[in-house]
DNA sequence: CGGGGTGTTCGACATTGTCGAATCGCAGCC
DNA sequence: GGCTGCGATTCGACAATGTCGAACACCCCG
């Protein structure tokens, strides 16, 4: 069995770079940053620029990501059954429990965002589906981190950044935090990603009880804690619902 | 000179096919479609689903596009300067027109949405960013052809779908208003779309006067357009000063 | 239980992708 | 205005890879 296509790989490892930070590289930086020499990098670069993958500045000559990518992004949303199964019962919670709703799934050690519903106020907010969040300081990410053994083991403890003055940045933090989650059956955050800001998250399983995505609110502290940090009871049990709603919108039984 | 890497481009074919019609298809109609061998053609799609921009279902077998492409399509986004410049003014377009508001650029022969503004209301809408859109159906698609003769020359007879009774489905009919756009220096849309909406777009330009992009309005006839049919004065005006706004903001001189 | 259809694997080999070296283009400096 | 340096681009030899025909595996249906 042979394996994976190389040219492949290294087209997909160019647009993965190029999704990182700045987003425009040059083919220098490029064939550097990926081990390949300059013309292998200026081969693949062309040809992702030919199917409009990627795009070069005129002037700088730098490289970034193209807009066929945008298509791509949202035709992946309009077949991903984890999204397509929970919209109705997020605008439901979000409607319900007056707070923020995210969906997430793991996707490169990470979560990504697939579906996000606006806190429903007039406040400015930003759309956040197609982004990365940390695992360890979010509570969808605790989530996900605790009923998938495969993602914790690539979760390396010098990822584990300190966003504010209450992330979990140590392996063993992490572990127990885990724990509890999995005791508990939810997995809440407190001030760990965004000073002011909590979270309250449940597993979305699919067949055969697998946990394949995370549900879960996010808001002011105040808004979603009682006073001594706890997540407020009534919006635990909200997020709760919604969750097993869309677990058995899934085919999970018993959840 | 080498031609593009033909591995890279089936890859792509791959992905804009899964990008299309219902999204799920096996290998074997993968191969067909794109008269690949199925060995070829699972070899790639071995390889896509290894970089997550591919994934299989386990019950049907069928490949659909994966998650990994969702980060990249944000990602490009974040990177688009054409957005960058336009979101405050399409937001202040908005508020201003009380109308829903995108900003398009050609893609594959059509409009791909890079920016959507809700209608400023409680109506139930659908985020269009990343759809693609006819060109000669809308009125970003007009502004866009008016200004981009190699646009129109990709442009198929064939491919002049009548959506409504008023879609401009002949290539002399779209000629002809494609000549008035120019003259105009805008685009209005009636019911060819949507049966009951209408919509005005104007040219965002870039260095040297380039057609970069578009800008406009959509919404209900009766909002949008006297009884004559012809767009309202005021919210002409202000699509066209914010086009010329953007513009300005790309560093387009005197437009 | 057998047949049909689809996904997957294998290995020969022809074609392609890789990469070192050279060239080109442009900006900045003297 | 010319030269230098740096980054992008091109080229061609050739080794490595991607392709594809054939076979196999699996599953569903009659």
């Amino acid at each position: 069995m042979p394996g994976p296509i190389q040219s492949i790989e290294r087209a997909a490892a160019i647009l993965r770079l190029l999704a990182r930070g700045s987003g425009r590289l040059g083919v220098g930086e490029i064939a550097e940053s990926l081990e390949l020499a300059k013309g292998t990098a200026h081969g693949i670069l062309r040809t992702l620029q030919g199917v409009g993958f990627v795009e070069q500045d005129k002037d700088s000559g730098k490289y970034q990501l193209g807009a066929a990518l945008l298509h791509l992004g949202t035709s992946y949303l309009d077949v991903n059954e984890l999204r397509s199964r929970a919209i109705n019962w997020a605008d439901a919670l979000a409607a319900r429990s007056g707070e923020a709703v995210r969906i997430g799934a793991p996707l490169e050690g990470r979560v990504l965002v697939v579906h996000h519903v606006f806190r429903p106020d007039d406040s400015l907010q930003t759309l956040d589906v197609g982004t990365l969040l940390p695992l360890h300081a979010t509570a969808l990410g605790k989530v996900l981190l605790a009923f998938d053994a495969a993602l914790v083991a690539s979760l390396r403890g010098g990822e584990l950044e300190a966003y504010t003055r209450r992330t979990l940045a140590s392996p063993t933090a992490v572990k127990r935090a885990l724990a509890k989650v999995r005791e508990a059956g939810w997995a809440g955050e407190l001030g760990e990603m965004t000073p002011g800001e909590a979270g309250i998250a449940a597993p979305i399983r699919g067949h055969g009880g697998i946990v394949v995505g995370a549900l879960g609110i996010s808001g002011a502290v105040e808004r979603l804690c009682d006073p001594d940090g706890s997540p407020k009871a009534t919006l635990l049990g909200y997020v709760r619902d919604a969750a097993r709603a869309v677990s058995r919108d899934l085919g999970a039984s018993r959840w």
